[in-house]
RNA sequence: AGGCCAGUAGCUCAAUUGGUAGAGCGGCGGUCUCCAAAACCGCAGGUUGGGGGUUCGAUUCCCUCCUGGCCUG
């Protein structure tokens, strides 16, 4: 194995065994892993994130897995600061960094970099909320128009989270959303980058597996896990961590809001969706070497052609 | 056996007094620059259980058969 300076992408939806591969991997090859997913970051998020278990994570060590508190907001932006330390440091150890997960932006954030715009602010979403609450999104979208009619264009009517944003942009630079991008450089990943995609081909499989997998997750106690975060004070069903998959119809559940039956059928469909959606950012990926998932016979033939 | 109710898209259901069928979910495709396991957009599915009748016209009314459910012996 060559020690030149390359990171490795294992990429794919949930549930394909992106992580049995990245540990595989990780035997063959002088190397630590880094986790790229969205909800892994938060902490005691365990069981319906599918985050390997402890005794997995003591013997392999992922980095950027339980990173922040669930009242935190983790973002692409913040990933792509935190992944670039986690590689530098890897290299300076002289091994190779495995990049594994299925957060689509988060890697195309690393690899192509995100435009300098401001981080979220919190008192000016609550300000554009409220004004919306009286105006209705309709006019902000139009309201939006007059200030930069390309991201208007761009941003569908009803695309509240993006009218949002671009507002955001606007009230705390004064510049428009449309202006920031175009001038900016975009900070470029200097690394040669080896993709490997699991691409699940047969996708009544995986969705068969994903139920199954839920079903596992609630024998080993998720309701109980979501519950613990349910009675904290400081946590609300609006956070992104409250608001995952799975956790979110569980909070309903314990809300009330639904039986225990549809919480079960609504968390498996927004999985499914979730994997669709996942395919999606597989498909768009250029330069990458795609497997079939569920595979591990083909791990060695993987390994082979990284060389 | 008799009585009652139901049968419409893959699923759950809708369709004013009869005017050749709609929605949600799922499926498939797409968008995405600091919430991404988020937010949003588009497309395709139905000889309305079968057959017959009344009518200009039937998912809707009548007859019959089939299937499922409930009630009564």
């Amino acid at each position: 194995m060559t020690e030149a300076p390359f990171v490795i992408f294992i990429m794919g939806p949930t549930a394909t065994g992106k992580t049995d591969l990245a540990i595989y991997l990780h035997k063959k090859i002088n190397s630590e892993i880094i986790s790229v997913d969205s909800a892994m970051v938060y902490r005691g998020l365990d069981i319906g994130t599918a985050k390997p278990d402890r005794e997995l994570l003591e013997k392999v060590p992922h980095r950027l897995i339980d990173i922040c508190d669930p009242v935190e907001t983790y973002s692409a932006a913040r990933f792509q600061e935190d992944a670039y330390l986690a590689i530098n440091e890897i290299y300076d150890k002289g091994k190779t960094p495995i990049l594994v997960g299925g957060t689509g932006l988060y890697f195309r954030a690393l690899e192509y970099g995100l435009d300098k715009l401001p981080e979220a602010n919190y008192l000016v979403r609550a300000k554009i909320e409220e004004e919306a609450e009286t105006e209705g999104w309709k006019y902000m979208h139009s309201k939006l128009g007059k200030i930069d009619a390309k991201s208007a264009t761009r941003i569908n009517q009803n695309d509240t989270q993006r009218i949002q944003r671009a507002l955001e942009v606007f009230e705390i630079t004064g510049r428009t959303m449309t202006e920031l991008t175009e001038k900016s450089k975009k900070k470029s990943f200097p690394f040669a980058i080896k993709k490997i995609i699991l691409f699940p081909n047969d996708r009544s499989q995986l969705r068969e597996r994903i139920k199954q997998r839920f079903h596992e997750m609630l024998k080993n106690g998720l309701v109980e896990e979501v519950e613990s975060f349910y009675h904290r004070d400081d946590l609300s069903s609006k956070l992104p961590s409250m608001r995952l998959v799975g956790y979110r119809q569980i909070w309903r559940y314990l809300d009330n809001q639904i039986t225990y039956k549809e919480m079960q059928e609504h968390s498996i469909i927004a999985t499914q969706q979730l994997a669709k959606r996942q395919l999606t950012w597989c498909r768009a990926e250029k330069g990458a070497e795609c497997y079939d998932s569920y595979k591990s016979e083909i791990f060695p033939q993987i390994l082979d052609n990284l060389k």
